[in-house]
DNA sequence: TACAGTGATGACAGTAACTGACATCAACCC
DNA sequence: GGGTTGATGTCAGTTACTGTCATCACTGTA
């Protein structure tokens, strides 16, 4: 048996994702947060760069994820097929943990730093997707365009994911979102 | 003569951006602001929410211009066409204080914190322009979809403004960034 | 078996952002 | 003249976050 208890970070996660979801994000000290994981808030300092950080922790892999869909997909494949392909495959994965997804979308949105610090992220993805589609030899500033623009259909269809009714599955929510974006865009004049 | 000197917002605002452009923002802390404006720190903090709100200030009448644009677009035109239109309008106020705004952009984009209300700050225009195309009639997702297509437009052509050398006008750079999104949309598969 | 690292954690003091409560006092109104 | 108002000051407090050093179970090595 070890000095400590095993899986410090997991349980201040754990003791976070808890207390945000009892009292809200504002109402909940650090301090309280390591206290319910038998530790110092020095500790959660540690693992956490700071209090919001304990909610994004995952936006890293979901990054890697759609980055190396990117960067697999076919030679011959068009950019803006690449990153669509590649959300609904993040979709797919996230399809499968709607649960957490949705507690945890629950608290940020209930909070305008959480709001920000989302926002902040899907910015570092398109950054990163838009660096995915360099690799690929597509040039500026058609690559930073159709990250944009995928971040901008995902965020459509999360939104319909979580609020609609009918349920329809997450990727194809993808599908319809750039749809209907192609629609809206085609028609327009030049 | 009043019982104290006028204008204290002004006062605060101009000694936070030139300490801001200084030192950095991380290193400039409220009591230096207030003290050089000849104030308290808690006087700043009732003209402004916080310290990242000083730079943020005038984001609101940029709103209302796109807004009203939208609002006084031809009931013809479409959407797409009608927010497109709004930013180069937008734009072309932007490009008279060309000055100040580069200032305000190296100061935000040396800090993360600041990145990242400066995106919601985008979110919120998102949302805002969204309304407006609503009260035209406009149904979702088509009026969020196209708002945020927008903003992708505003962004990638802002970027061009401040960076390229050839020195395009700030509206022809909307109309162009435009141009490449239909460009990367349209000729994808569906 | 001794013993010098090592690494996760604790302890503790400090900085600075932000808030609440109340005092002050020129200007304004009747 | 006297009451009211509104912008500011004063001050004490909370809490996020940081720097620094101590502790001590564990690990590898002789």
């Amino acid at each position: 048996m070890g000095r400590w208890e095993p899986d410090s970070r997991g349980r201040l996660e754990r003791a976070a994702l808890a207390l945000y979801g009892e009292r809200g994000f504002e109402n909940t000290t650090v301090a309280e947060i390591a206290a319910r994981a038998g530790l110092t808030e020095r500790t959660f300092f540690r693992y956490f760069a700071d209090k919001r950080e304990v909610l994004f922790w995952g936006a890293a892999a979901l990054r890697e994820l759609l980055v190396g869909a990117v960067a697999s997909a076919p030679e011959t494949a068009a950019p803006m097929d690449v990153v669509v392909a590649a959300f609904e495959t993040a979709a797919a994965v996230l399809q499968e943990r709607r649960e957490g997804a949705l507690l945890r979308q629950v608290v940020i949105s209930a909070n305008a730093e959480l709001r920000e610090r989302e926002l902040i992220k899907l910015a570092l993805l398109g950054a990163a997707l838009a660096d995915a589609l360099r690799r690929r030899g597509v040039a500026d500033p058609a690559a930073s365009l159709t990250a944009d623009t995928g971040i901008a259909i995902f965020r459509a269809a999360f939104e319909a994911w979580v609020h609609e009714t009918e349920r329809r599955e997450f990727p194809q929510l993808i599908r319809d979102s750039f749809n209907e974006l192609k629609a809206v865009t085609s028609g327009a004049a030049s």
